[in-house]
DNA sequence: CAGTGGTCTAGACCACAGG
DNA sequence: CTGTGGTCTAGACCACTGG
């Protein structure tokens, strides 16, 4: 049997898994360095670098300096969630896209707003409220603050037509920022604006972003019953 | 002014990050071509290819053979969760990890879950209900069916002092897999279990994983209220 | 200190898709 | 057909870190 060779970083990854999945490699296990292998599979260690990263970065392998790569021994699920314009998720899907601004003015947030945001206790936030619908049924309701000390572009915005979501993303870039998902009991309000029972379990999204170290924008949106966030392993 | 020059890849990405940022290049504009950019930063294309291509990962640029490179018009934000194992996600927070079977054993599941799993209609599933628990206090509640048609060595297994969710992630490899997250309803025994009010809202996380088309196993986790799922962007 | 992964380079060929 | 990104190569130096 001839040692089959492995021209792309690809195949050398295919045969990388393939070992950790025959239990070749097992968990824990220190596999051989990148020279070493650059020579069995015939390719440039600069290919097998390649593959071994990929697939660090997708948990199955730990690596480090001078002390080798091992196999992961606790393999850590990397699930990579695509957060899409709410306009574009639901037209994806083929539905009817609306939009519904309910609420639009600049207020003093609440303390808990202020402070999350690092705002100056008693400045004013841009405050919108609005509501996503699917085929005409509500989709998710979108309760957001934004900066407008940072982002004063946004006070010309009517948000009647399109939303903050889509106009932010479009037309605010961030450096960074956190997302944290969750369930909520909807409140009588919110259960009147998404049309369902109140007391339903709502899936919720917190983001907050930042630019620079500047707060951009806190939202947080609240899907309908039913929604589910999906994605591939 | 003298052209700084750009040694690394990651000094070239954040060249290219300023820009996007500073609108010098804005959302749906072509952007010169590697070649190009290589003489310009005063690298090897390979740098900025490496560069741009980590951007393209992460939903920045979209880059198309022949058609060149442009700055993503509509920006899709791309949140990489880490799913851990229940009980290091426990123990990273420096919480006492506690278990707890429920029950174990091998049934005929109902059609939602042979369908889903694509097992035969009668064939009998190893089914496993597991409460994890965090400084004594109900965390999770692990609800999973597995396939011993392709685990058989999971029949030795005695669940009874770790979870299938740990033995699972660390002994069977899958090829791909699936996962949903969503809000749901505590049911009455849910709530009993997780020692919270019945109809609280829970974040449920639903995982189904392959190897090489068979299904291994399907699990619905169940976490207690106030449970978020947090990342960075 | 020395072995490992991390990266850069210059050049080359290839695959794809727009015109 | 041709310009673009995608990738491979061989060699080199560097940065980190375990022993």
């Amino acid at each position: 049997m001839t040692a089959p060779s492995f021209r792309n970083w690809q195949s050398v990854q295919d045969e990388v898994l393939r070992r950790i999945h025959a239990r070749e490699w097992k968990p824990g296990d220190l596999i051989p360095n990148e020279a070493d292998l650059a020579i069995e599979f015939g390719c440039a260690r600069t290919t097998v670098n390649r593959a071994l990263r990929s697939l660090a970065q997708n948990g199955l392998l730990d690596r480090k300096r001078r002390a080798g790569t091992r196999v992961a021994a606790q393999p850590v699920a990397k699930a990579t969630l695509d957060i899409a314009i709410i306009r574009n998720d639901i037209t994806d899907r083929g539905q009817k896209y609306g939009y519904q601004l309910l609420q639009s003015r600049t207020i003093v947030p609440p303390p808990a707003i202020s402070g999350a945001m690092k705002t100056g206790a008693g400045q004013p936030l841009l405050h919108v409220m609005a509501l996503h619908l699917a085929d005409d049924a509500p989709y998710a309701l979108e309760n957001r603050w934004i900066n407008t000390a940072v982002v004063p572009q946004a006070l010309d915005v009517k948000f009647d037509t399109s939303s903050p979501n889509e106009w932010l993303l479009q037309n605010v870039p961030y450096t960074n920022g956190e997302i944290a998902f969750s369930a909520k009991m909807a409140s009588r309000d919110e259960a009147d604006v998404l049309a369902c029972l109140s007391q339903s379990a709502l899936f919720k999204m917190d983001r907050l972003t930042w630019d620079n170290g500047q707060s951009v924008t806190k939202v947080q949106i609240l899907f309908a019953p039913g929604y589910q966030m999906r994605t591939e392993l």
